[in-house]
DNA sequence: GATGAATGAGTATTCATTCAT
DNA sequence: AATGAATGAATACTCATTCAT
């Protein structure tokens, strides 16, 4: 009797979860978990606050989920950058435009959020121990390493400079989020005299 | 008539005052204007949150307040350093070093979160017409442009090259702001080959 | 889309704010704005604090709706009165009655609370101007006057008799519109002698 | 030691409660007990917060030594009367001027905040008891039978009379206590009207 | 699945009262 | 006696969450 069946009903369900997060992405992303509120995500999905707790237990729930599959993403295309057969310095210079790159603002921020608000769920701050800093750093290392021996990367303690530069890039996306910043993403050319020679 | 004379009832003032604000500002910076309850600035003081009324009409006025000093000492001091008699490089690299400076990390974090948030009292947003990036831009264009022509800052457009630098020290300020923060200040030399040949 | 129908909605929307509005009048007339607490108000309705401001954005709003429904209501009643097919003095008479019916207490009592609180928003202040007592008393000057010409009204100033007049009973309402009030209204004919030779 | 002696000090003492009570007086007849802040207190007799509550042990009590006070000059003034010798309906005449009269106004308005306030100390409560509605009825009672007899009063039940005759007259004064008042205190000889034939 | 009315716990702010000086 | 800083309880208002439809 039903005139939707099972897969057209899990693929609204799909749909609708897709788009409850997206909006709740951008509003988390610009106003911090505190700042958020469940009638902004809402309105930015273009849905009732009924409906988001359809779909979400709670605003930590949508929160905890944004910051998780932001963390992975980013994680994950960090660590496929590796197997690209380019030069470690052209893989840096990659890396680097893949971060400052537009799109993939609002993930910066809301891992910035995340790491750094201290109204966040207990759950997002174990997640930091699996995406830590140092997490970062070893998955670069052997790629710095490489273009040091190659001389094509500045001397110097690698763990310093490697945290250092995704420090940078990190605070670059973050400024540069909000809608209407004043502040400005450099070229990426300036931003690899951080690292080479 | 007054069993303290008018003195020593403006000292107390001052004094109170200048604890809540400095207790507002750590506050501010680290939760932001919605995440701040007037109960954590109280506590941070030491006071009642009756008190913070005492001296404060609300919690907007206190932020603009805040906002207010940030701004004109950031501006202030960015300023003075002209008249220092050193190489214009020794300038930039003086004013790198005083920007990285622990103690002023809450003010950048302050003027950030102003900058950037939205639910932000209008008069701050007026302040920003004031102390906008161009206006700091155009404060430090001289002494790139001296450098510049010294040979010993990078060609190139002098607007993007200050503004970016800037942005970076900001963001790099911003996310080493936290308590706890996995984030690495970097070193001034690293930072300074953003602009040098 | 949704699960109650436009229509639906409306009526419950109405009716709640017509049952908060009713409770509002109550609690208003009786502790005036200032000693109104909304949690009287919620409890007169029978509702929860919240709901109050799921349909009024503030204390104040519900107030001046309220004052600006009660002179239109007095200012309306008192003008259709004209036309009814009735000697100048039996019209008097009707009003007089019409003001001093139990019903209307409240809308007196919360006039009065309007007219002469000081914590009163501005918003009601500027409804005096549209209802001051001159436009009542130009309202009801020619039925005076045609009574006075009949011989069955008092001589004298016009103006000074019908302000006077409606200052008594206004009092007279505002008196006795408390519970348990120990003043007493007068009977009809007492106050018509107030008026008539 | 002292430089004023134990009598000065008394005058003092009695000189600032007295100029506090008038302040409050003030203010409470126009803002109503729950209305009225102490700071408005403070700031109308001149003097410090601090200074109403070395004369006052609270709000309240403040509150009742005014209330007190007003009652028995009314209750007093009223009982007075009787022995002027002059003839019942020139007692009510001048009973009715005094009522009337400009410098009363706060004390009726008080008197009626009291009695119809519900925020109110139960002390003042019992005050009522005391100074209720029949105990006037009571105390003016032969001077208008008296009146009746003479036949200068309206004939009919005489506590309906006189209670309504009161209502009137504490009606209206209340009405016209608040400044920029609208309404209008009536001529005696109107008022005169309700009670004569 | 979808809506928006309804709730109540939490937060900003006010104000009676106390207290050190 | 006099002041005004300081406190904390009370109150207006907000917002995450639930629920009837």
């Amino acid at each position: 009797m039903s005139p939707l069946n099972k897969e057209q009903l899990n693929q609204i369900r799909d749909e609708r979860k897709e788009q409850i997060m997206r909006a709740a992405l951008k509003v988390f992303a610009q106003w911090g978990i505190v700042g958020t509120k469940i009638s902004m995500i809402a309105a930015e999905a273009g849905v009732s606050q009924g409906l988001f707790y359809h779909y979400f237990k709670s605003k930590d729930e949508a929160f905890i989920a944004l910051v998780k599959e932001a963390m992975e993403i980013s994680y994950t295309s960090t660590k496929s950058l590796q197997s690209i057969p380019i030069s470690p310095l052209e893989k840096i210079r990659f890396l680097t435009e893949a971060i400052l790159e537009e799109e993939s603002k609002y993930y910066y921020l809301l891992i910035y959020q995340a790491r750094s608000s201290e109204g966040v769920p207990d759950e997002v701050k174990e997640l930091f121990t699996q995406y830590s800093m140092k997490a970062y750093v070893d998955l670069l290392m052997p790629l710095f390493a490489e273009g040091q021996q190659a001389g094509e990367i500045v001397a110097g303690d690698l763990e310093e400079l490697i945290s250092s530069y995704l420090t940078i890039l990190s605070g670059v996306m973050v400024m540069n989020a909000r809608e209407s910043s004043d502040y400005r993403i450099p070229e990426v050319d300036m931003v690899m005299r951080l690292v080479t020679k």
